[in-house]
DNA sequence: CGAATTTGACCGGCGC
DNA sequence: GCGCCGGTCAAATTCG
């Protein structure tokens, strides 16, 4: 793929930087200084990346603010996050540092009505959910308690049984994955975004290797691996069902290396290491929805500061917290509607995914306001 | 031509 | 035990 390439080419490395070192102020720079532990890695919940955030998170880091649950413009994913931060996307990524709201922390999330995910009437849409919000979640091992519906938890957790269901399974076993199965016990990170995009790109270099249709959602769920030799990070990426414009991107595992640099060329770590090995942030919108359109306009949130060149999306993504060296934002609407809205025509309900990236140049502008 | 994506088949866990 | 379901594999295909 050639958009890492150009991206890691681009020169906004300066604010991206920038960025960076603030998220680290926040997160703390050591979160991607992680060891090359395997997979393998036995108690990695607890001192994973999430039990840090969430650290951070609970000593009270003065920038965020709570709010409550019912801002979420959709609900947590399947899994059940430890942790949830809500990113208002119409903050730039300056803005986001300088004002990110946490939506929960710590391990209360559960509060969260599943429902949007599956089958709730109104949706997302419209009302509380700013449409512009995303909302990240770290779950490490959260999961054990993943609001067993069958415990009867509050929600109406329909669909969201399945994958728990899974991942629970997993986690007692925390060894690695063989022939399919997960035994790892992996930190997870839970992204939700309001976004036509549907990666959210943190300059690791995915290798998509299925995509499934899950139950409750017919938007099909991608799966993608880290293709660093050794590392076995893998995320996938779907969207919600009853909102469109939300992207849920779930990281499970640590990355055991850098972000690599991009393919023929070397730029991309020239910022990376100008700011202690903090990795610039790729962008690599892949995938997208058909409805992009629209809402690119819609979007009141979205200040002037950001303006023309990104439409609304959440700035920020998980990967800030997953390695908070790399992340990035997901506003490329506008790129992507430059280039996809001709493969939109056909994809009649769901969105195509991973097929085209939108220019990176545009893209890297819209990080820049 | 190498790398990435697509996509149907397969596997294993779980509920009934 | 069977079927469902999520997740992964891997051959074929597409792309750069």
């Amino acid at each position: 793929m050639e958009f890492l390439k150009d991206q890691n080419q681009m020169g906004s490395s300066s604010i991206r930087l920038e960025l960076m070192m603030r998220l680290n102020e926040i997160f703390g720079d050591d979160l991607r200084a992680r060891p090359p532990d395997k997979s393998t890695d036995q108690a990695p919940a607890a001192t994973g990346l999430a039990a840090r955030i969430s650290e951070r998170i609970g000593s009270g880091v003065p920038k965020f603010k709570s709010l409550p649950p019912p801002s979420l413009p959709i609900s947590p994913p399947a899994v059940s996050p430890s942790s949830y931060f809500a990113i208002p996307a119409g903050l730039s990524p300056a803005e986001l540092l300088d004002s990110p709201v946490l939506l929960n922390s710590s391990n209360e999330v559960h509060d969260y009505p599943d429902q949007s995910y599956g089958s709730q009437g109104s949706g997302p849409f419209n009302s509380v959910a700013t449409p512009e919000n995303s909302s990240i979640s770290v779950g490490d091992d959260e999961f054990d308690r993943s609001r067993s519906r069958s415990g009867g938890d509050d929600l109406d957790a329909d669909e969201d049984e399945p994958q728990t269901k899974r991942w629970r399974a997993s986690e007692n076993e925390g060894i690695s994955m063989i022939g399919g199965t997960r035994t790892v016990r992996e930190p997870r990170v839970v992204v939700q975004t309001t976004s036509d995009i549907d990666i959210l790109d943190d300059g690791y270099r995915w290798r998509k290797y299925g995509q499934k249709v899950v139950k409750g959602n017919p938007n099909p769920r991608s799966y993608y691996k880290c293709t660093s030799l050794g590392c076995s990070v893998r995320k996938h990426v779907e969207r919600a069902s009853q909102d469109l414009r939300s992207v849920i991107t779930t990281y499970e595992g640590k990355h055991n290396h850098d972000v690599p640099m991009a393919r023929g060329s070397g730029h991309r770590l020239a910022a990376a290491t100008a700011s202690n090995n903090v990795p610039t942030m790729a962008i690599k919108p892949m995938a997208i929805s058909h409805y992009q359109a629209n809402n690119s306009m819609a979007d009141p949130i979205r200040g002037s500061r950001f303006a023309p060149s990104s439409d609304n999306q959440s700035p920020f993504t998980l990967e800030m917290l997953q390695s908070p060296g790399s992340f990035k934002f997901s506003r490329f609407e506008n790129a992507l509607k430059s280039n996809y809205i001709d493969q939109q025509h056909d994809s009649e309900h769901e969105f195509s995914e991973t097929k085209e990236e939108p220019r990176d140049d545009m893209f890297l502008e819209s990080l820049l306001f």
